[in-house]
DNA sequence: GAGAATGATTATAC
DNA sequence: GTATAATCATTCTC
């Protein structure tokens, strides 16, 4: 006990000293006699009685308003509360203050983070404070009643194990948009949840602390014992609060861990999206590069997102402008080998050294209307200029020079996918 | 089961 | 923000 609590001490003992006296009631000290201190505890032994005794409520009635009405009772009271003070209390004290949770803290921190919870709705330590400030919590001794939320909480992670097995059943993706809407359904059931506890908090506390000044009347609770009962509801709340935070983290990164695997896995389009996408393709070879609008159009008719056809025309991109260069570099390596063959055999052959590797040209037979080999190896009918532009780039690069290559590529309609 | 095809992701450049 | 290039992971084909 520091100075100012001994100070205190003192002048409450004076305090009461005065009080016992205003009420003519004996102290140590006034008449030492043994009779008197017997008087003493047989009060505090009635008190004592009336405590354990069974009445019914117009005994209980009659009997707390005579106790109420005593002359004694407030100086007995105060006494009362003063040992109860210096006994319990102050032992009790000295556990009250505690740093905040920091695994409630975590929790906090990645609800905000994940957008579930905002500073003004329990992120946080505001929501930690608001938690307990609010807390309203059972009478000490009596377990608090967890079975409501634990009953919610199992009801959150039921939610969520249940949609997320439909799509797994389903075979179907989570996308962007239903990783947002599930999310914000998380949220929605939290932030429920966090309001039906604040709720039950407030009015817990406030029933405690109203039955604790009601009993105050009949047996000494100092304020301070109502504050000390107001912390340990807090802390008993604190923990529901704590299992509602942590069943919806893990809502969160169980859907983020799905979301994120769905999107790892890949499913191949429907042949009629597929068709669809390399009709677009082939017919803006000299420009494939789809606008906002036409991706959409695309999107919609092959029943995939947008980003999916951005994907698929940035694939088809690059590995059309791959496939052309691998052709190009095969006919290259065969171009050299029929050239030494016909260095070889002088007069043998007309020099059409390329001839032979036939990459769908005009000369390979396959006619002027133009049918050419794509890269998923369809055959594809064209009647645009720039299927023609590499129908004829393909025998030119299959000749014999890399200029004559480059001179094609530098052809408008090819030189897009450079 | 191996290799090719294909959709998605990531790093980088503009 | 978009395109490219490289790469990963899955699906398809033989």
């Amino acid at each position: 006990m520091d100075d100012q609590q001994r100070m205190m001490h003192n002048q409450g003992q004076m305090a009461n000293t005065n009080v016992l006296q205003q009420y003519g009631i004996p102290q140590q000290g006034d008449d030492p006699s043994d009779q008197r201190k017997q008087e003493i505890g047989d009060i505090l032994q009635q008190i004592m009685t009336i405590t354990d005794q069974s009445l019914d409520e117009a005994q209980a009635r009659c009997r707390k308003h005579t106790l109420n009405c005593h002359r004694m009772k407030p100086a007995l009271f105060s006494v009362l509360c003063e040992i109860k003070e210096k006994t319990v209390l102050s032992i009790r004290n000295s556990q009250e203050e505690e740093p905040p949770d920091p695994q409630l803290m975590r929790l906090d921190n990645m609800l905000i983070a994940e957008g579930v919870a905002g500073p003004e709705k329990g992120g946080g330590s505001s929501a930690a404070a608001n938690a307990t400030a609010a807390a309203s919590g059972g009478q000490p001794d009596s377990a608090i009643e967890h079975s409501d939320y634990r009953a919610k909480l199992a009801q959150i992670r039921q939610i969520y194990h249940t949609e997320l097995d439909k799509y797994e059943q389903d075979g179907s993706e989570i996308k962007n948009s239903d990783y947002e809407a599930k999310l914000a359904q998380i949220r929605q059931v939290y932030q429920t949840e966090y309001g039906k506890y604040e709720q039950a908090c407030n009015e817990f506390t406030t029933h405690v602390v109203n039955l604790l000044r009601e009993q105050s009347r009949t047996r000494p609770i100092a304020p301070k014992e109502i504050e000390r009962m107001v912390g340990i509801i807090r802390k008993k709340f604190a923990a529901i609060e704590m299992q509602l935070k942590q069943s919806t983290c893990e809502a969160v990164m169980i859907l983020r861990s799905r979301f994120l695997d769905a999107r790892r896995k890949r499913r191949n389009f429907s042949k009629l999206a597929t068709q669809v996408l390399n009709d677009y393709f082939n017919s803006h070879l000299s420009n494939p590069y789809p606008s906002e609008e036409a991706k959409e159009e695309l999107a919609r008719k092959c029943q995939i997102t947008v980003s999916q056809v951005s994907n698929w025309f940035g694939n088809k991109r690059i590995r059309y402008k791959k496939n052309i260069g691998k052709a190009q570099e095969e006919a290259n390596m065969y171009a050299a080998k029929t050239a030494a063959a016909a260095a070889a055999n002088v007069g043998g052959h007309d020099g059409q050294g390329a001839a032979g590797y036939n990459l769908g040209s005009s000369q390979s037979g396959m006619g002027g209307g133009g049918m050419y080999m794509n890269l998923n190896g369809d055959n594809y009918q064209s009647s645009d200029n720039s299927v023609n532009t590499l129908r004829h780039v393909m025998p030119q690069s299959a000749g014999y020079s890399n200029d004559s290559m480059h001179n094609s590529y530098d052809q408008p309609q090819v030189s897009q996918l450079q």
